[in-house]
DNA sequence: GTCTATAGGAAGATAGAC
DNA sequence: GTCTATCTTCCTATAGAC
């Protein structure tokens, strides 16, 4: 096979970058595919169903550096509080302590179509899940409404942030991902 | 002058529907046309400025609304604890229970044009300084803050939502909004 | 004030050369 | 694997009849 111009990574950061930035259906395939550096038509080539594969390129791209930064702390072998401290700090680091509006919050609140929907809805799920199972072992008692008003709270902060309010909402937020119950 | 097919009012409740569901660019001239009953040329008869202006007319209209609901509590004459109570109800009415997005929030995170974005920044921020000066009377120290955080637990709880989640995280945050400091 | 008709361009998507 | 060229459809926006 011919070399490929640009990495897969470079690609998938690149849309991951524009659908943030643009929504769903804000991100046209040639502002994505210049901003790949390719052509519509190369895009096409590497996912055959256009733009809702690109969207989820998108999401699974963001979905490994999230896995890295925020999950797998919550996964390691420190104590509870150690581990809820850690993801937190991933937390601030993904979204660069509040510079970057969530690719998921973006595309979810978009006319995106039903796969992409669901696989944000999976991610946010999964994220529930892990976190509150941490919860619970570090002793909250509703590990899952906690799990919830934690992430809400981050994708508040976000959504405030992208309004125009500061950094504080935001940094507040991580606080909170981070502390013990 | 000849009378209007549908009032400004019915117009500009379709906008906000149209414009929460998909977005800003997702949102089709054709699309908010056909939900208000008129064709293209007549919305750009009334908003001459085109998408911008409808846009701008949504958020003046669920300003609207918003205002009667969730800031008009806030400044009556009962007690600050009395206000956060009735204005929280304002906010869970507002948003049918937490069965809507938030078009700000929508508008926010899309590639709405400028004036549309300031629009919204001013709006968020004028809730959240009328929250704060009521936490503050409520014998808040950090109303401020506390006003964001509110907020914020909103606004996240509704992300959550799109994405799937059941409606105990928005129930909750109202919960919050309504508490005594 | 609303409409039909349409301009001019950008959208998503495909065919086929290289 | 990437490209140019192109198709069709849809977009925003305007002109002008009624």
């Amino acid at each position: 096979m011919r070399p490929q111009k640009v990495s897969g990574e470079a690609v998938a950061d690149a849309l991951v970058e524009r659908f943030r930035r643009d929504g769903y259906a804000g991100a046209s395939l040639r502002d994505l595919a210049a901003d790949t550096g390719l052509k519509p038509a190369s895009l096409y080539h590497r996912f055959p169903a256009g733009k809702p594969d690109l969207a989820l390129a998108a999401l699974a791209r963001a979905g490994e550096s999230f896995g890295q930064l925020v999950l797998a702390p919550l996964a390691g072998g420190a104590s509870p509080a150690e581990r809820l401290r850690a993801s937190a700090d991933g937390v601030a680091r993904f979204y660069s302590d509040g510079a970057l509006a969530c690719v998921l919050a973006v595309l979810a609140l978009s006319d995106a179509p039903m796969p992409v929907r669901e696989r944000i809805a999976a991610m946010l799920g999964g994220w529930r899940a892990v976190l509150a199972a941490t919860l619970a072992q570090a002793g909250a008692d509703a590990a899952e409404a906690e799990a919830g008003d934690r992430i809400a709270a981050v994708q508040g902060a976000l959504v405030l942030r992208r309004a125009g309010a500061d950094l504080g909402d935001f940094a507040r937020a991580v606080a909170r991902m981070g502390a013990a119950p």
